[in-house]
DNA sequence: CATGCCAATGAATAGTCGTTCATTCATTGG
DNA sequence: CCAATGAATGAACGACTATTCATTGGCATG
């Protein structure tokens, strides 16, 4: 079927989001030209403008477009959060370990943004807001834990940004040294650190090797 | 004193260098021109391609000056090492958060650059061989530890590699959110990930709160 | 089938940036 | 003091890129 010349103004604004994310994952963020991305779309450069006025709502949308995919995701932990703080943050574990969410191309987006975020305004509004929701569940799930599993010598603020900081390391492991590091062995180094930090919630996860 | 008109020309590469460093932190790599950096230096456009042959000569340089600056104060902590692998260990955490090591400026360009890295072979061949001397530094250390202190059921390469992840997760905490990460708390989280995974060698670091 | 609408095109434009190089001038040796 | 050297300059050039807009052509309507 050949596509339709015209299509939802929805329709083609996702495919121009998504031929941006493989641009910036495939030649970088200085080399993600309006060229290169309408090319990567199969459209013309005009284009671009007609749906986001510029390159740079192109880039905002992109990066919330990303960012809102990972809010949703994280309304599921938020629930087993509810029940019970150790299962919630095995959730959020499990999350940003997804292979949906961890994508290397979705990971060289994120941090081509972070590198720029400091500069541009509107990056990091949507970067805080995120940081500020996923940061929020972490430290609720562990002052929570600390509570009730009575653990009196347990800083949660501590573990919590300990753990925001972990995740955030691997991401960047994932992205830059693939061969040495994988969504498994993140996890597991994630869970190992919750289990040193919770050591009456959590299992320490089978060793790598032989078993 | 009126600067001389000509300085030798280590001088001059030095002065360019921390001028870039000085503009990516400022203004961001995407807005670091060459006119910028000249600009920042006092001194004329022309100069850069004299001394660097082209603008990423000079990022490239630029990026080596972090680099060496970084290997050579791991050297102090390998000599530490050396001595005892738990004050080797304690010694990379103090380097890691040292002011002069992890000062904004410096973190902004690491970012800038790991977010090309992917994509600039120079780039990847220098970030590589920091990578390569830090993770098998902190790698012996931790099997070290492992073997002396008795800890048959710690996997020394998982917790090596957690500890390098959360160090440069906490960095992007210090770039993008100062307000809430410190050097001292950075600190404080690191030695706090050691002591959970080796509580024989790491005292708990004292509570935040009032004490 | 004819018509009007508007998504989509892509060539043209304007602006920016890296690089070049003829020129200037501080410094050094005679 | 004079001449030679080469560090430093900065205007000019060429390449590249975001944006614009006149034109094209697909699609719905009557």
């Amino acid at each position: 079927m050949p596509r339709r010349r015209t299509a939802p103004p929805e329709e083609r604004r996702e495919q121009l989001i998504l031929a941006t994310i493989r641009c910036v994952a495939n030649f970088g963020l200085a080399d993600t030209t309006i060229a290169t991305v309408a090319q990567e779309a199969g459209l013309s450069q005009g284009i671009i403008n007609l749906h986001f006025q510029s390159k740079e709502g192109l880039l905002t949308e992109t990066l919330r477009y990303l960012a809102d995919e990972y809010r949703t995701a994280c309304q599921d932990a938020a629930a087993a959060g509810e029940a019970s703080p150790a299962a919630g943050l095995t959730a959020m574990v499990e999350l940003d370990f997804r292979r949906n969410i961890c994508a290397r191309d979705k990971l060289a987006v994120w941090f081509a943004f972070w590198g720029e975020r400091k500069f541009r305004p509107t990056y990091r509004r949507i970067c805080a807001e995120r940081d500020k929701s996923y940061d929020g569940m972490v430290r609720v799930m562990c002052a929570r834990l600390c509570e009730q599993g009575d653990y009196p010598d347990v800083d949660p603020a501590l573990v919590a940004d300990g753990l925001s900081a972990l995740t955030d390391g691997l991401w960047l492991d994932l992205l830059v040294r693939p061969e040495s590091m994988s969504r498994e062995l993140a996890k597991r180094i994630s869970l190992s650190y919750l289990a040193d930090a919770f050591p009456k919630h959590f299992r320490q996860p089978p060793p790598a090797g032989k078993g």
